[in-house]
DNA sequence: ATCCTATCTGAGCATCGTTCAAATAAGAAA
DNA sequence: TTTCTTATTTGAACGATGCTCAGATAGGAT
């Protein structure tokens, strides 16, 4: 449908083709779903030929996996947003809440994160290589908030089911069995909260989403 | 590789190739995961031609499905068989390290069970359709233990919880960056336990998986 | 023995991921 | 500028996939 722009500098025959195919493929993602991310229907969103891509990605999952990181950036930065939002223990609730409805409006590029991890059995390295990154804010939020450091099986045993809880919910929330107790608890926010305080993982909920 | 057994009642050309079908869906789920579960290579393992399977199923879909719903009916009996094993509160505990047991041991099940559902943004039916389904069994736990019934919201609220905490501790188990912690906790079944417990879903936990 | 119908095959179509030789264009060297 | 070099892109091709369909085949009933 629309055409790869091509208004910033083209230092080479397409510009910054690795970009615009990336961009391409998160285009395609939202629009379509994850089933719909073929390597050859990202190039011909890029207006580009099946074959280019893979000077820029040796694999499909090369591609994958730069989509993948751009989430797990967004993710984060949603995640920091949300954290310094709140203060003390609710800090932990905004990440939960924040965590959840980036799964809930990205549904496509979350599954796209996990789905490259998967494969490889091993977590993104984008989830916990720096500060910023989700796992390492669960984390760090919890020790802020008066966990033990030093005792630390148990500070990352509760990162760990913060984490379980989160993701578990995240997966589910979409389904529509739900509907109901979603309506009954006056929407999908409310919902999205009572489940994550019923986990007693996230202490309270206030903030925006 | 293995042929399918051709021993029972061979009322048609290839006898119940239905179930010759999904038995080597099965077969090569377990073998090669589920990226080498095409249709064509399930029909080459039940020894049969790549369209044979139109005539039992519409769908390549159709035929994950029928995979999914035996995966359903084990994790099910699975559960129900762990329950009894235990009284009381520890029923719960049961269920929850039964249902993440299931899915350590049928990693490539587990996912194909999930994966028919999201798609629908439906959940299985078998999930919930009878009394020996996977998540009445919760539901029902719990009021045998205690839950208020006519107190609907708030049973159905905690059914839901115990299900997003033990999916995501599932999904999440296989991760090579949880083997320390399972190492620190002395293996993968007290680990589990140590998570399904920190989550306060689940009471306690002492029997066998 | 004949017919009917469920079952299976073989060939074919569009699409996919991937590879590779050849074409192209950008930047450096002359 | 002209030439050379190299990164980038293309076009054609291969094997594999999901799926369709006309025709072959074989049970079971008549």
């Amino acid at each position: 449908m629309s055409e790869a722009k091509r208004v910033e500098s083209r230092p080479y025959h397409h510009g910054d083709l690795r970009r615009a195919l990336v961009d391409a493929a998160r285009r395609l993602l939202e629009a379509e779903g994850p089933s719909a991310l073929s390597l050859r229907a990202v190039a011909r969103e890029a207006g580009v030929s099946p074959a280019a891509p893979y000077h820029h990605f040796k694999d499909k999952a090369e591609l994958l996996d730069a989509v993948a990181h751009e989430g797990w950036e967004i993710l984060g930065a949603q995640m920091s947003e949300a954290k310094s939002g709140a203060t003390g223990p609710d800090q932990l609730t905004a990440l939960g809440i924040a965590y959840v409805c980036f799964a809930r409006d990205n549904p496509a590029l979350y599954r796209v994160m996990y789905d490259a991890a998967r494969d490889k059995e091993d977590l993104p390295g984008d989830m916990q290589d720096n500060k910023e990154s989700a796992y390492c804010m669960v984390r760090d939020t919890m020790i802020e908030n008066g966990a033990d450091p030093s005792q630390d099986g148990h500070l990352e045993l509760a990162s760990v089911a913060a984490w379980c809880g989160a993701h578990g919910l995240a997966e589910m929330a979409g389904f529509r069995q739900f509907d109901h107790l979603k309506e009954e608890l006056g929407g999908e926010r409310p919902f999205l909260e009572a489940v994550l305080n019923h986990m007693g993982l996230f202490p309270k909920a206030h903030d925006g989403c």
